[in-house]
DNA sequence: TTGAATTTTCAAAATATTCTGAAAGTTTTT
DNA sequence: AAAAACTTTCAGAATATTTTGAAAATTCAA
């Protein structure tokens, strides 16, 4: 059937991207997979589907929560635990810009701020050293706040109700 | 030395940062190294300095060439080749951001744009599938608009200067 | 040219990451 | 309280990535 192979070419290729920007290629094929589903999944349903161990797919979905993509749902007289993905996309991508500002911004701001501390620029070239340093900091700084000032204007009822007008 | 042991922690944790985010050890080793050094280095002084092989700072030099973040010195008089990291770390924030949207956000819209073309929306399955994918597109898209205007903006000559006053 | 100095390449080794699957743990039913 | 249904854990296996180092290629000086 046409559309289980575009389903399969979708999830396939979207974990080949992830690996390339640092993501686990399971845990972005079980997020595609999840999206993709109309119905919620259980553990041995993307096992099947995926072809991958039990094991695997726990950690992944634990992942995949920690990140707030994807909502465990206890489905009444189910005794498994059945797995959904956040489908408001724009709600995924400010989720995911969240988490990588917090993972990869926030280190860098914390470790300029200690070496600033551990350095005293009583030379030259503690001098210049702490230029570079300080000008690193300013930069992280600035692409902190741009992250989060494009998720506030996102975030507001106005703009995200105008965006979506153009993903119906 | 205080200055050394400092300058080896940044060195050490950038590298360290870097892999959290997809980017290999040694590259982003090798490029705080030249950030931090005054002077233009050869290979081998950076062999001797991070303790790797010339093979491994061969490789990483021509990637950090081909982002853009460093260039080859050729010195009068000297048959080897140094090289210098580019310095305006602004510069170097907007190489890196150009670069990652490059590698990351055009792979998703052209996957996207494949898939749109191969799929006719004549079931509602096919309809909600195609839903997902062009909402996936539609935020991509806008990941791409919002850094190309805070590139151009930053790129802006009064923006520019205003921004580096702190830096200083 | 020749050959010394330097850079590049790439197969194999080292290292790091991801995945498996069975055992241990937990929850629910009987 | 025992068993069944399900989830979690984690040591070892499989896979992927990075690094080495020596050989090949290139560049330059004489």
């Amino acid at each position: 059937m046409e559309l289980q192979v575009a389903k399969d070419k979708f999830i396939h290729t979207w974990g080949t991207l992830a690996t390339q920007w640092g993501i686990n290629r399971t845990m972005s094929q079980i997020h595609a997979l999840l999206l993709l589903s109309p119905k919620s999944l259980n553990a041995d349903e993307i096992m099947e589907d995926l072809r991958i161990s039990r094991g695997n797919v726990n950690m992944n979905l634990r992942d995949l929560m920690s990140w707030g993509l994807i909502y465990k749902q206890l489905l009444p007289g189910e005794r498994k635990e059945y797995f959904m993905a956040e489908k408001d996309i724009w709600k995924v991508a400010r989720q995911i810009a969240k988490e990588r500002r917090r993972r990869e911004i926030e280190p860098i701001i914390e470790t300029i701020e200690d070496i600033k501390k551990s350095v005293v620029p009583d030379t030259v070239e503690k001098t210049e050293f702490l230029k570079i340093v300080g000008d690193i900091g300013v930069v992280a700084g600035f692409a902190d706040n741009t992250i989060e000032s494009v998720l506030k204007s996102e975030e507001s009822w106005l703009i995200t109700n105008f965006l979506k007008l153009f993903s119906r």
